[in-house]
DNA sequence: GCGGGCGTCCCGCACGGTGGGACGCTTCTC
DNA sequence: GAGAAGCGTCCCACCGTGCGGGACGCCCGC
């Protein structure tokens, strides 16, 4: 984060500065944030504001409309989402559970679209937001189809724990991963949150490699696992069809 | 387009050469479709890699994943979108049409949230995507309670035509916009798309001002007007107050 | 009334962006 | 199979512009 030289690099470091459910910005807040040099973090928040990056409010600046246009045409989740959410919608309507789509990225995962339930539980996932990969449903079932670099990546990263029962032994994890691919179902027993569980299904490429993954979850204590799991399964199947 | 000034803005005109369903672009296009120096497009392209803005897939660069999330954390767009999905929901439940959340830019309307319905007609419409604002019907639902500079910069800058019945009479939109005023409901019939006909009704935030405008929209032959505009005038409604 | 934090702006120095052009490569066409 | 046309990549001498410490006026809370 702290001070990177390029140009470009301090403009990333401002627009990143914005969390998830920041409005307005200042310019001594985006110097804190960004660790820069507050007159430098302010005139390149002025820059961005001329670019068309950012609006300003007042004296505050916030992330511009155009941030959310040019992101929604980002291929890796464009492709997918588009052709996912008719399956996704369906497999709401037959488990009336939330539905996940997610993609890999370093040793996290970022979700695409989720479809909520109503009555479901609050969810640690937000779409455009992140978790760690291993911690997930979703992460387990792209590592166990990813190629071994990957899968090593999320290993150096650090098994962080989220709950008493995420997966944090590196030889545990390897070995899940392997039944995993298996089963071409990964399990999430509240590993990610508390009273939440999850099943959740590869989307595979022409290739073979994981594009990202589809996901079931509801309350550990009203869903069962057994039966939302085939029909995940299955959607992700057709999915990954039709990709072809 | 062309040839602009500072370093920023030839980096935004290179992230703007993406167009909707690009997926990876060269050098040489990229030059072509910035109006920079091909040399040029390429080093920025490098740097916005290197920035991680965007993603080298072979010789040929694409849009990242990090412009999604971020994208994502656009207040303009999250915080309507947020508060508005459960009633878009129940909009579509209700009426069995496709909804529309979308806000005003400039002179057009850029989609926030769309939720399709099976055998709905193909729309012009795209998340994340932009049309004119007088020829839709969340764009004339949010002119209406807009102030009067604002309805002044859509007029000058051209209304265009979309369809053999859109408005294109500066005088006509304005005594639209007045029933509009009065009703609390937009219509458009077939004048975006031929064949399509919406009702529209804005939200506003806490001192009236219009922050975005809901939408029912279906087929000419399939839809009758007169029963989906109160659903959807009393879906924004409810959603205006929640935002208040 | 006072101090700390804020947004904003200035300005001389030096550093890094600029882009025409060259190079080697692949892909068609004749 | 020769040629042309397009491509991605790289170099380098020139010169424009980003840099950031510091100063200023302001608003707020103590």
């Amino acid at each position: 984060m702290s001070s990177d030289d390029s140009f470009l690099r301090r403009a990333v470091a401002v627009l990143t500065a914005f969390r998830a459910d920041d409005d307005g910005l200042g310019a001594a807040e985006l110097a804190r944030r960004s660790g820069l040099p507050k007159s430098t973090a302010h005139r390149i928040a002025l820059d961005l504001v001329e670019a068309g990056l950012l609006e300003r409010q007042g004296s505050r600046v916030r992330l511009g409309l155009r941030l959310f246009e040019i992101g929604q045409r980002v291929p890796r989740q464009r492709v997918l989402r588009d052709a996912a959410v008719p399956y996704m919608s369906d497999l709401r309507e037959a488990t009336r559970q939330t539905v996940h789509l997610a993609v890999l990225e370093g040793a996290e995962v970022v979700y695409v679209e989720i479809l909520g339930s109503p009555g479901g539980p609050p969810m640690p996932s937000k779409v455009g937001g992140r978790l760690p990969a291993h911690v997930t449903g979703v992460g387990k079932a792209i590592l166990a189809f990813s190629p071994p670099e990957v899968v090593r990546t999320v290993m150096d990263a650090g098994l962080v724990r989220a709950t008493g029962r995420s997966v944090t032994a590196p030889g545990l994890l390897a070995r899940e991963l392997e039944t995993i691919r298996a089963e071409g179902v990964a399990y999430d027993r509240e590993e990610s949150g508390n009273g939440i569980v999850c099943a959740a299904s590869p989307v595979l490429g022409p290739e073979g490699e994981a594009l990202g993954a589809l996901s079931v979850s509801g309350w550990s204590t009203g869903m069962r696992l057994a039966a939302v799991a085939p029909a995940v399964h299955t959607a992700a199947l057709t999915l990954s069809r039709t990709l072809g």
